[in-house]
DNA sequence: CTGTTAGCGCTTTCAG
DNA sequence: CTGAAAGCGCTAACAG
């Protein structure tokens, strides 16, 4: 009788006084189990349940892994076990510095747990974030982590059908798929605009990203709205621009609204680095920040602490919502059922620096 | 004689007036080859190899595949066909712009081909590589990405009985493991240093990160040393400094400097944002810059081309490090040979600005 | 052009 | 505590 998964015939793997030579095959379990005489079981035990083995055995075993440079093929353990130990995450784009933050953070906390992250950029378009998590699917991700909120509706169909646990990270929605971790873009451009306000700005301008196909900057500009609302001023359209992202975009957005409407005092850039080149604009014209006008930005991009002037901004808990994505995701899959609430709100904090 | 690959008897999958219920079960391919009345291998062909079919059966087998709504499970079809479509890619800092061009770039690539990135960051550590390169290995990557050029001993010895394509980007080694796609620190540095002497700068200061356990850094002192001996000048310890990163730390950097040498009238930053903190500095303590201290930086980060006054630097191929490098593991895979150069140079400019 | 057979390398389950 | 059998869902190789 053939010996069961004894090596393949033609010898892939040659033991040579100890060393071995794997001419570009990889080792398997079974040459481990051949190799310390023990079966293929033992060594798989060895490897991922070592309490249920004698020391002796367990010693023998993973000495001989070492010895002959066996590295497990969790492909076909996945496979077996129909487990996944790949989280995956898609983000509009991996270059922005506020999604490596995120990004950071999931790592972080799925390289802890002996996870893995497969990672890839929609660049903002819902069909290509849709064929995303299609692909990851097809991979067996275990878990996904998403930034956007909003999905095209074969998206919503395949994602419900995975039956894994689903994060979406870009705002604190109230409909989630299944878990949203964020903090609330409303609420954020809301608080920040009535702190302007407070502050004694009479006429604050607001900037934002084009508010179509993106909820983020929609629910800024509502939060803005509201906050207007809120101090019973009226909506003005000269104080609000939705232009594209960049630094160059933040400069002109801020020259032509003062162009456009000469009182204005102070303005809010709510996305990504307008506020920066806004600044940097500012300093180039010599007008002065705050005097002449002040300028608050949304995330707490690391340079915003060193520019002259400082800018006041919000702090978004990006590094943390990657961090605690990556955790629900690891504790639905142990606990195998809801537990998280289905929203998890993080928060922001306005900083005031010298800018406002 | 029970048929072969009939669906479980427990009725995992429900087909009830054309729709798919799957109660968190994946569909199979053969729960597709049975709803369509062909054989599995004839579902398997149509998704992978759909010229080889008749344009009917391809038609039949792709509609009932949307119908039932079945997603191919990668992880077994690697396993079968000891093929793998994902690479991996190690960086040392997710959160670092730098690296998030080049892994922009890599996944570009590899979206493009139907191919995934796996990511995960060495936190600057050695060791934390060798156990990523294990761990990756482990998911059976058909390519790797490092940044490192230095590994240990054992990671080498994995990789190399691994026998897959791995390229290494930190610097343009002259000894790669397989194959180097990167620029030369050690020109990109003399020749910046080279440049600020031309400019009629007189005592050039350098900073750059810790050279221990940095080659990157270690080549760009050498660069600069090198730089220094081609003009006739000589060495002085004051004008070198190894710092941490970060925009703080630049401030110090030339603070310092400026305290310990005087005559210094051009600082280098080689490193990371170090050049922005000092020029935040300078514009604090209302220091002229070129006039009083010209400063010159590494990479050309986004910014510096926004401060007051822009910032002379380095153009380093960041995206393109990562464009090329998940092509040639692409190459490689294809033609299974090292048809490409051990070393592939992209090279630098100087772009020169208002600092220097 | 379509189908059949025999695994990929591992885990699960059940026996000892 | 250790081992044998039976697949995981798919593809390679060969047949028709």
């Amino acid at each position: 009788m053939k010996k069961r998964g004894a090596p393949a015939a033609d010898g892939k793997i040659v033991l040579t006084e100890g060393k071995t030579r794997t001419g570009g095959q990889a080792v398997r379990m079974i040459d481990v189990a051949n190799a310390a005489n023990v079966s293929l079981m033992t060594v798989s035990r060895a490897l991922n349940e070592p309490s249920k083995l004698s020391e002796e055995t367990r010693k023998l075993v993973l000495d001989t892994v070492r010895r002959i440079g066996y590295v497990p093929n969790h492909i076909a353990s996945n496979l077996a076990s129909a487990r996944s130990n790949v989280v995956g995450q898609i983000v509009p784009s991996i270059q922005n510095s506020l999604y490596s933050h995120t990004i950071q953070g999931s790592s972080d906390v799925l390289r802890a747990a002996g996870m893995h992250l497969l990672l890839a950029d929609s660049g903002y378009s819902l069909d290509e974030e849709e064929a995303l998590i299609g692909a990851f699917l097809a991979q067996r991700v275990c878990g996904l982590v998403l930034h956007n909120t909003a999905h095209t509706p074969r998206a919503v169909q395949i994602i419900r059908q995975a039956g894994i646990p689903i994060i979406e990270t870009g705002d604190l929605v109230h409909n989630p798929l299944d878990m949203a971790i964020s903090y609330s873009n409303f609420n954020a451009s809301k608080e920040m605009t009535l702190y302007l306000a407070a502050r004694g700005y009479k006429s604050i301008g607001f900037v934002c990203l084009a508010t179509r196909n993106n909820l983020r900057a929609k629910e800024r500009l509502k939060g803005y709205n509201a906050a207007l609302t809120a101090l019973g001023r009226a909506r003005n359209p000269a104080l609000v621009r939705e232009v594209e992202g960049g630094l160059t975009s933040g400069a002109h957005a801020m020259t032509d609204m003062m162009q456009r409407a000469p009182e204005v005092d102070a303005i809010f850039f709510a996305g990504d680095v307008l506020a920066v080149g806004a600044l940097f604009e500012a300093q180039r014209r010599n007008w002065k920040v705050p005097e002449r006008i002040a300028i608050a930005g949304f995330d707490d991009l690391d340079i915003l602490r060193h520019t002259v002037p400082r800018l006041t901004c919000l702090n978004l808990p990006r590094l943390e919502i990657g961090r605690r994505s990556a955790e629900a995701v690891l504790q639905r899959l142990r606990n195998d059922g809801p537990v998280m609430p289905g929203r998890l709100d993080l928060g922001f904090e306005i900083i005031q620096r010298e800018s406002t």
